[in-house]
DNA sequence: CGTACGTTTGATCTTTCTCAATAATGGTGG
DNA sequence: CCACCATTATTGAGAAAGATCAAACGTACG
């Protein structure tokens, strides 16, 4: 995005609120009225089956858009929840709506976001659909500790994982009781270490083969189709 | 998307070319030239882990544009391959991004298309990680009902699967063989009734409930945001 | 009519889940 | 600062879902 870009968008009328961890910004089948976008402070979308569990669709860092998802749509297909506290702007939809229709850069990264949002979906159904306990853990700790690399929110090849094994395992599709002994076996076999929450990778090239991890799908500094 | 839009894209330079099933439209990496719509037959969107083993994305059904998602981003984060023969219009991606920008209903309608895809993605990644493999199963073929439905190419209640059950298994993130044995489950239980590659639900209710599916993700009528 | 591909079935093995208990941690009120 | 409570992390044992291996059966099609 663009600095003019994000300036348009930080001029459109909007109030910043501090929002406790656990809080909902957007529910199922709610018609947003409100575009969030995370001022500081972790989030989370969600489903729940019809059998109760959750399964978590991605985590929302800072300075993301959490609401794209639902610009052009009717009905919200999920939730989406604060993992930390934290600031949220809302932008009125409508307000954000008429930017993008009149402005075509806007518009263009607005677009852009969704797009690398929806590539990291279709990641996140081969990690659950194809990867092994092991190697999907290990996915999901080298996408955060990329992304957070890429807004200046880690330090070289370690970070503060924003949540707990329970969250993890929903965002894997496992129990928490596995999430644990994964993470004590990629600890055990030298893939990571651990501090409390905080995650480092001893080794990034051996760490990224055993995830299977390739960032291409993260989009993160595609360029030329912007030129288009 | 309304009529006005689909001429002027129809309006665009194309070829329309027959592609036999199996044939690559697009490739993981590349730079993706040219944006596909399905004018008849399907195709699906599938990734390749490390290890080798594959993991099916969606399914494409006629009518619909395959490329849509990576019109914005420089390098394709997956393929897209024909599952059945078919016919396939090629829009030279600049002529389609320029037409976007000069149409604010066309732009429109591409956004909401790849924002209802997207809605899909997530509830695969739902489906994958939360449900057990019989409902997973049912799922997946409610969908496809839903979908051939509502483009008039299924009958009531009843519809012909394009794909094996190997291509079902990749895209389930599970093995044929439980596939094969999660359809006969169904079918001992009353839910499905197959005839070779045609199922058919004799009780959508029943079915759907099994399923834990609610078309809400679809987004197949969402109209209201059109107006925003 | 034979070959290739897809489906079905059985037997066994592995991964992951479930249940249950214990330990560590962080935050809170006194 | 300390005791207490709630949450989170860890560990073990047994159960279950799904994978793997192997083979037989069908069917379409040249």
């Amino acid at each position: 995005m663009l600095p003019a870009d994000e300036q348009a968008i930080f001029n459109l009328p909007h109030v910043v609120r501090t929002i406790e961890a656990g809080t909902y910004i957007l529910r199922e089948a709610d018609f947003p009225e409100m575009c969030g976008v995370l001022v500081s402070g972790f989030a989370y979308r969600q489903k729940i089956t019809g059998e109760g569990s959750r399964q978590i669709l991605a985590i929302n860092i800072p300075g993301e858009a959490v609401d794209f998802q639902n610009l052009f749509l009717d009905v919200a297909d999920h939730r989406v929840q604060m993992l930390t506290r934290g600031e949220v702007a809302f932008v009125p939809r409508t307000a954000m709506v008429a930017l993008c229709k009149s402005s075509d850069s806007v518009m263009h990264a607005v677009v852009t976001k969704v797009l690398a949002e929806s590539s990291i979906f279709r990641e996140w159904i081969t990690n659950v659909g194809r990867r092994d306990a092991r190697s999907r853990a290990a996915h999901l700790l080298c996408e955060l500790a990329v992304r957070l690399t890429a807004h200046g929110l880690a330090e070289e090849y370690g970070f503060q994982l924003p949540m707990t094994q329970e969250l993890l395992a929903d965002a894997l599709g496992l129990t928490s009781v596995h999430v644990n002994r994964m993470l004590k076996s990629l600890e055990a076999d030298g893939y990571i270490t651990r501090t409390k929450r905080h995650v480092r990778f001893p080794d990034w090239e051996r760490m990224r083969s055993i995830a299977d991890f390739n960032e291409r799908y993260l989009h993160l500094d595609d360029r030329r189709a912007t030129a288009g």
